[in-house]
DNA sequence: TAGAATT
């Protein structure tokens, strides 16, 4: 069921062509004699959203034998962000994954494949967003019109979906952050050749980095399924200090600690992937309330997360609402369990 | 005035 028709407004590949070679700039060979994986590695974009790590590596290991193959998603939400690199153990594989792969439509989309250019952050944040521009302005003319500035790596007009007329927005991605900055002191403002009005241009907003509001907005949605009534309910009927609920016995070895993290309600949160970070808890729980304190347990020799964590938030009702929110939660291929700390912990 | 392009 991949196949399908491509969508319009696709984005048209230029430098060279659908995913045009890298360019030489990167050694052949490390000093140490390394393996030059120039050749090997590939980026994949324009991925279906929904398209599993699994998957993606049965679609590219049907070409030849892979080395090492990633779907990126985001570190907090789990999401795919739509694009993927792939190494083959032989390069001549590689070769041939980018003839028989790129422009195959996948659902509503057409996957990019070309060869991944070295990992550098001089090609991090180049992509440029353009407003204002002429609707009767076409791809090609506002590539002609970047172009001056460096190497294109894609671009995109986007169009109204009903009419396919452009909407006078798109994207510049340039090979190096340093053009897309010339680029936006150049054309900033600039009318282009005969245009009525001034473009903008200016650096793109990362899709990727979410807002803690939108990671509320989508933590309520995956709750409320699991939950009868709204939450707000909930968190109204409790709003109890940790110093006045101290010695109750009702909840006697529950969560509350007052350590040097502070009085608060510690949250023991489980199965953590090893890359797990503590940014990734500070992100999870900072949405719901007063957060003071997260510590991911990792493994003393290699330094990876063992599978869990805690985290300290100062108002009961707050963590509580966290924790019903996010136990169950889906981070990635992994669904965490959350809960007040107990005196025996993990058990399950 | 908004796309999932560097692990």
């Amino acid at each position: 069921t991949w196949l399908q028709n491509n969508s319009p407004g696709s984005p048209r590949t230029v430098a060279g062509g659908p995913a045009g070679p890298a360019l030489p700039n990167g050694p052949l060979l490390g000093t140490n004699g390394a393996t030059d994986d120039s050749k090997t590695n590939l980026i994949v974009n324009y991925l279906p959203q929904n398209m599993t790590q699994d998957e993606f590596k049965s679609l590219f290991g049907s070409i030849g034998d892979i080395e090492s193959c990633k779907l990126v998603r985001d570190k907090i939400t789990g999401q795919s962000l739509g694009y993927g690199f792939v190494n083959y153990s032989d390069p001549n594989d590689a070769d041939k994954a980018i003839n028989t792969l790129n422009g195959l439509k996948l659902q509503t989309k057409t996957i990019k494949v070309s060869y991944a250019r070295p990992s550098s952050a001089s090609i991090r944040d180049a992509n440029l967003y353009v407003s204002g521009l002429p609707k009767t302005m076409s791809q090609k003319e506002m590539e002609q019109l970047f172009s001056q500035y460096g190497r294109i790596i894609t671009s995109r007009i986007l169009v109204d979906q009903v009419t396919g007329v452009s909407r006078g927005v798109g994207f510049i991605r340039f090979d190096k952050r340093i053009e897309a900055e010339e680029a936006i002191k150049g054309l900033n403002g600039q009318k282009p050749l005969g245009a009525a009005e001034p473009i903008t241009v200016k650096f793109a907003n990362n899709p990727s980095q979410k807002t803690g509001q939108a990671l509320l907005t989508h933590l309520y949605q995956s709750s409320a399924r699991r939950y009868a009534g709204p939450l707000h309910h909930q968190t109204q009927r409790f709003r109890f200090s940790p110093i006045a609920i101290d010695g109750m016995s009702g909840l006697a070895g529950v969560g509350l600690s007052g350590g040097a993290a502070g009085a608060g309600w510690c949250i023991f949160v489980y199965n953590l992937s090893p890359e797990a970070d503590e940014s990734v808890l500070w992100q999870l729980f900072g949405p719901f309330g007063a957060v003071t304190n997260v510590k991911v347990i990792r493994d003393f020799t290699t330094n990876k997360c063992k599978g869990f964590g805690f985290v300290t938030m100062t108002n009961y009702d707050e963590a509580a609402m966290a924790i019903a929110s996010l136990n169950g939660y889906r981070l990635g291929e992994r669904v965490l369990q959350v809960s007040f700390k107990t005196s025996k912990q993990h058990k399950a």
